[in-house]
DNA sequence: CGTATTTGACCAGCGC
DNA sequence: GCGCTGGTCAAATACG
């Protein structure tokens, strides 16, 4: 496996207006690191929107945000299993999650994804729901939650990275998707 | 008919 | 030790 996290911006591509879509995005980055605790590093990412909401960090501090407040800003919780064996063989993923305004919840992001789950979560009227790569030998699994403060407010986490290209046709979409991967090495 | 989704059950970790 | 919560599995179902 890969160290260095890649990240495609989700975004719903299909027809319909895809600018009701993206009106702010904001990405955060939760890597794994025992000797760093907190986040190892938070990504705020402005698609080229005009006016960019604060809509992220003032939503965290409330409660609603309670479960995933706690993945993003500080702690390592995420993965389970973190104090008891030193690290060894379980290995925790580095977490992506992205908070995007969006009308809807299946945010394309021209892979192909195969729903495994969906859970109620407390603090949140909205279910989570759980996708998985549906290719082969690729496990790169996400989440994807809705804000039940903020209905319109969308958070998917990442979890793992595609090592294959992107399956759909992204339409206009490509050419963002260049220019919006970050690579980060920590 | 093949594939994706739905949905309850199951399981593991953590807090109390 | 028990119960709660989050995450996954898998059988049944829906959909093209």
């Amino acid at each position: 496996m890969e160290n260095y996290p890649a990240i495609f911006f989700p975004c719903s591509s299909s027809s319909t207006s895809s600018a009701s879509h993206l009106a702010n995005s904001h990405a955060y980055a939760d890597f794994q690191s025992e000797k760093t605790n907190g986040y190892g590093g938070l990504m705020t990412t402005n698609m080229g929107v005009p006016s960019n909401l604060e809509v992220n960090n003032n939503n965290n501090n409330n409660s609603h945000l309670a479960p995933l407040g706690k993945s993003f800003v500080g702690n390592e919780n995420h993965e389970v299993k973190s104090g008891k064996k030193k690290g060894e063989k379980k290995i925790r993923k580095p977490r992506y999650a992205f908070q995007t305004r969006s009308q809807v919840d299946i945010l394309d992001d021209g892979y192909r994804w195969r729903k495994y789950g969906q859970k109620a979560v407390k603090n949140n009227k909205f279910p989570r729901s759980y996708y998985r790569c549906t290719h082969q030998g690729c496990n790169v699994k996400k989440q994807v939650q809705r804000l039940s403060k903020d209905e319109g407010v969308v958070v998917t986490t990442y979890e793992g990275m595609h090592s294959h290209p992107i399956e759909k046709s992204t339409d206009n979409f490509e050419h963002i998707l260049s220019q919006m991967q970050i690579y980060t090495a920590f």
